[in-house]
DNA sequence: CGGGGCGTTGACTGAGATCAATTATGGTGG
DNA sequence: CCACCATAATTGATCTCAGTCAACGCCCCG
């Protein structure tokens, strides 16, 4: 993330720009519809579970993750969102999350009420399609990561989650070159692919000495991507982002 | 599945009514807008990755499942679907099939031209939400599948899975006392959960032991509800179903 | 300068995979 | 109506990837 945040419109355009490109005026309807904007430390919820909130969040800095609380206690990460992504959107037509949010990051965050949420759906056809689609490009994340956690081995997981991440983050401008900002914990690593912190440090380890990213400082560099796109199986087609390659 | 399969009409009353019911003029635009129905015998492909089809499908009868095949031939279950689903949606906003959809049972089908589905999303806001709404459902499901393979028991993932299917199932009617049909294979299991038939074997018949569940001759029966959904840590909560209790 | 979070490493364990047969079962053709 | 055959279910023996348990080091921040 860069050290000054974006603006709504801006992180906006640059994340519709590849799933759903938005003109100036529907760009500037949404963010008219931002009511509020607010700061969060890492690690504070945004929303619980079973929350029945009455506005939607837009993420203009930082990183959050949804995440499910298991009764024995074990944490399952559902997805990593990033700049421009309106992550509960759901809320406009679900009634009760079924999913917390929590900050990895020091967030940025603008809220949109669920009325303006209908008003806008109403009166501009293609932002509610823009929306309808993003949810949908959510769904085929999800898609992706149950057979990655289903079926892959804990080095193709991570592979995987560090290819997925890149692309998506290069999509919105936020990486430099090869490398990308990384304040995802080992913990939080294993928390979202089903794995232990152990594990995920001893893989890690193996993928340093192979040489195929660095990963230090909060920062994540990718040293070798044919050979870690050819160790996560990963073809970027259902992130829906033109040209992805 | 009855003998008699249902009408476009009737499994669609049926399958929004606890998801956002829709009025009989509603139901009756979108059963205008199916062109054509056809059968299909189980096992077969209804769409494959990559195709980038241009109608959607509805399931009128039987059972489909949406899958991914890895590079070394593993094959992930990704969703099963049931009478009412709309189970390709999603191919109306998305480019191109980032997984196939083939039949479990033998199926009976409709179609909706990508631009019928234009014309009344466009035409009837509550349309367009409904079948939003359905997607974020469906986005919720793998979520919670997604939760279910990454940290929980083969046990617990296969009671899950009983518990989701049954409520499912139920909701749309389908559903005789504690008795739902099973044409799933224990192969179908393990590619859903991420096991091998061998353990989806020998777990059923620890399951079997416990007196929990019956299942032979594709007839599931539920023996003792609260164990199974102890052991599932169910909550149908993010079904969004109506009276799911 | 001390304490808590995060990262790292070693030794041991276990749930589920793999390999290899054998036994039902249901649909089909003669 | 029944033999046949492919598919599905079942069981035993063995192996392995990742989990568990237990320390210890590092670094940042108060």
């Amino acid at each position: 993330m860069d050290l000054k945040s974006g603006t709504a419109s801006e992180v906006l355009r640059l994340k519709f720009r590849s799933i759903y490109p938005l003109t100036a005026d529907e760009i500037a309807a949404l963010e008219r519809a931002c009511t509020r904007t607010y700061s969060l430390a890492r690690n504070q919820d945004v929303i619980r579970e079973g929350d029945r909130p009455d506005s939607c969040n837009l993420l203009i800095d930082g990183i959050v993750c949804r995440y499910k609380i298991l009764p024995d206690g074990q944490r399952q990460i559902l997805s990593f969102q990033f700049p421009g992504d309106l992550f509960d959107s759901q809320s406009f037509l679900l009634d009760a999350m079924d999913h917390g949010i929590a900050t990895i990051s020091p967030c940025v965050i603008a809220t949109i009420p669920h009325a303006a949420m209908a008003a806008l759906t109403s009166e501009h056809l293609r932002l509610g399609r823009a929306l309808w689609k993003d949810t949908l490009v959510d769904a085929a994340i999800f898609r992706e990561w149950l057979t990655n956690v289903a079926r892959r081995t804990a080095y193709q997981r991570i592979a995987h989650l560090f290819c997925e991440t890149f692309i998506r983050v290069r999509a919105i401008g936020m990486a430099r070159g090869d490398t990308i900002d990384w304040p995802i914990t080992q913990r939080d690593i294993g928390d979202a692919l089903g794995l232990t912190v152990v594990h995920v440090n001893r893989t890690l380890r193996d993928m340093r000495n192979a040489h195929i990213i660095s990963l230090q400082s909060s920062t994540l560099r990718i040293l070798d991507w044919p050979a870690l796109a050819d160790a996560a199986q990963f073809d970027p087609a259902y992130l829906q982002i033109r040209d992805a390659a």
